[in-house]
DNA sequence: GATGAATGAGCGTTCATTCAT
DNA sequence: TATGAATGAACGCTCATTCAT
């Protein structure tokens, strides 16, 4: 089993800069970053749909305008953060594909997404100050998101190529997709976030609950 | 197994008005159903958190301040909407309970929700005029919402007692509610809505993972 | 010096009812009275300005649209209080004119603004239940607006007539009227209410300011 | 005894205006000035309580919104107002405090009083296009409103000191401030405005009726 | 005449967005 | 480009007033 390790988008993003700039650029990059930043640590606390787009240039410390010149509306910096974590999630799933063997690409995939959910759970929570009070936080990121929907496609595809136990492949990914989504999120609400034990969990759950299936196990 | 029929909110509602009254009364009756209705249309479109109270009232084509005169908020229509849910959906479900077999209480409050689902949702569909254009939908009702904590809940206690599986509870319960959330949902945009096939596939799946589960099975 | 007694506002109207009257009739006459009452009320605890037609309906416990058959406004309320102070004042004042001597004039004229106001404080205050919270109170009736406007009236047609000294005659009244009303509100406010003092300060002040004048002194 | 002058409140913050700025500082400084300036035409045609921050807007013509930009209430206005009187009129006040001779000191604040009354009316006046109907006019700007209330301040110290005369000096002062008032207010509907005169008046008003009084005369 | 729900103007306020600087 | 004040639509809500019952 691979062992993934995400880097924060904060960073990767930075890294992305790995051309020599001049200044102009330098700070184009960092107030774009500045703003993904903010939207992050907003939409986490207050959720999208509150958050407003001041709330997000309040806490860059920018002008209201300046949001304008990167990012026509909150929505899309919602969408910009969700392809940053696709982004970041993409390579990663895809090498599970493929596989031919279709138990451990469920490991394997719900193993990537667990870690991906608790890295950046971690350096979310992870960068607020310490002594401040704690806003409401709400919790899932645009990143998070997005990850659950590729490895939803990976999913439907793997199920869909016959790769999988054939039945009604549509119930049966909806069925996976269900219990990833509901033990990934109560995997982050315990102390310590042990994502092995969630994953061997959800693992479990979904091959047996397929396995048992009535048209059942024709995997590869 | 028993076979229920639920009634549409609307029509629920109506039926209680069985006494004659003076035209005031009736039309108290209407505007009140008449923004129970266009706040499940709004809520079904745009959201709950999106909704405004100018977005329902508009819908009803009475005036701003009237709306205020039935309730006092956006939330407490919410309230209204998931109440008339849960309140009748409640007795089907408390009549699950205490029967002692696990996958039959399992089975049950599967399809109980499931046809709820379905009722809802034709009874949600049918009030909407046939030639306009449809508007964007995101289609989970306060009702809906009310009635899966419902079973969310039932599940949880009956997975809490020792009448399912002793693994990790939590989980467990989180992997069902997935099941039966996502499996559902897929259900609905299914022609024609055949909630029996869906009950059958997601309860073979719970039932089936639970067994397989490492320190399972010890259910009635 | 004639003691006099006031009857409150309540009381007044009620009397005038002396006629053998129908059961609307006399319905009517109990309605509006219940509109001055509450409206006596609001506008002493809220202040008039701030005071809505809807504080003082919904007091009354009438329906919103019988205001509208007695008054149709809250200015009209207003005015109809401040008659009801007025008219029942106006007697009083009446008979202290005439009488020659101006020292003899003011002494009364003071003595009785100063015990209308008293007794209007005090029928007002009794009668708000006291296991009650006390609302906030602003405490100046348009009875006393009323009142303090005939005093003033009166004392300006003293002047002016020559029964008081000869200066400049609208400044003289001012500095009466001034002090009538600052020393009248301050003797509201303690307990217990004593008028006769109070009264005596304020004669004080005004005769002897009124004698040093330059001009001064030619009182009858 | 000094002659002193007050700046209307508008010329007053041009002036502070002092160095060459840039355009936006510019109307950034008019703006807030417009709505100081349209907030004391309203607050003084329609009294400060029925004033609505849409109604100081209006008057202003900018967009509804910019009037926070500036400003977060209607109080906030109003203070504001308050203040600038209060500020001007301050440091005049305090040279007048702990000169001993209570005669004097009374001469002079009246004296103060009232030329910052004319000076205010003045001002607030002129800057009323003249062929205009002119509105319902209440007349009482906060300033002076503030002004009225330093010199009550002012005045209740000094007696309460003893350096006025002992006698009732709640009632001492209330009378003062009664006299004060009334009598300023007259001034100001007189064509031409003299300030002298109405101050000689009221002084002498208030020191005969003072000395007068039963307990009394132990000045300075 | 009494009722009380409906009305819709208007209020205080926020917010996305623009645009002169 | 960055700025940040101006804008005005829209929001939640209240209120005086009307009018069918």
């Amino acid at each position: 089993m691979t062992r993934v390790t995400f880097q924060s988008g904060t960073q990767h993003v930075a890294d992305v800069a790995y051309l020599p700039v001049g200044k102009r650029e330098q700070t184009k990059v960092q107030n774009r970053q500045a703003i993904l930043d903010a939207a992050r640590e907003v939409f986490g606390e207050l959720g999208v749909e509150a958050a407003t787009v001041r709330d997000i240039i309040r806490r860059t410390g920018l002008a209201a305008g300046t949001f304008y010149n990167y990012y026509r509306s909150k929505d899309e910096v919602f969408a910009a953060l969700s392809d940053d974590g696709a982004r970041r999630f993409a390579p990663i799933l895809k090498s599970l594909r493929h596989k031919g063997h279709f138990d451990g690409f469920v490991r394997e995939a719900i193993v990537a997404y667990f870690e991906f959910m608790a890295d950046e759970h971690n350096s979310w929570a992870a960068r607020r100050p310490e002594g401040e009070i704690q806003p409401h936080i709400q919790g899932e990121t645009p990143e998070m998101k997005a990850v659950f929907a590729e490895v939803k496609a990976a999913i439907e595809d793997a199920i869909a190529e016959g790769r999988g136990p054939a039945s009604d492949t549509e119930y049966m990914t909806a069925a996976c997709i269900g219990i990833a989504r509901e033990v990934g999120d109560r995997m982050l609400a315990r102390r310590p976030i042990d994502t092995a034990s969630a994953a061997d969990f959800a693992v479990e759950m979904i091959l047996n609950g397929l396995k048992g299936l009535p048209g059942a196990m024709r995997g590869a």
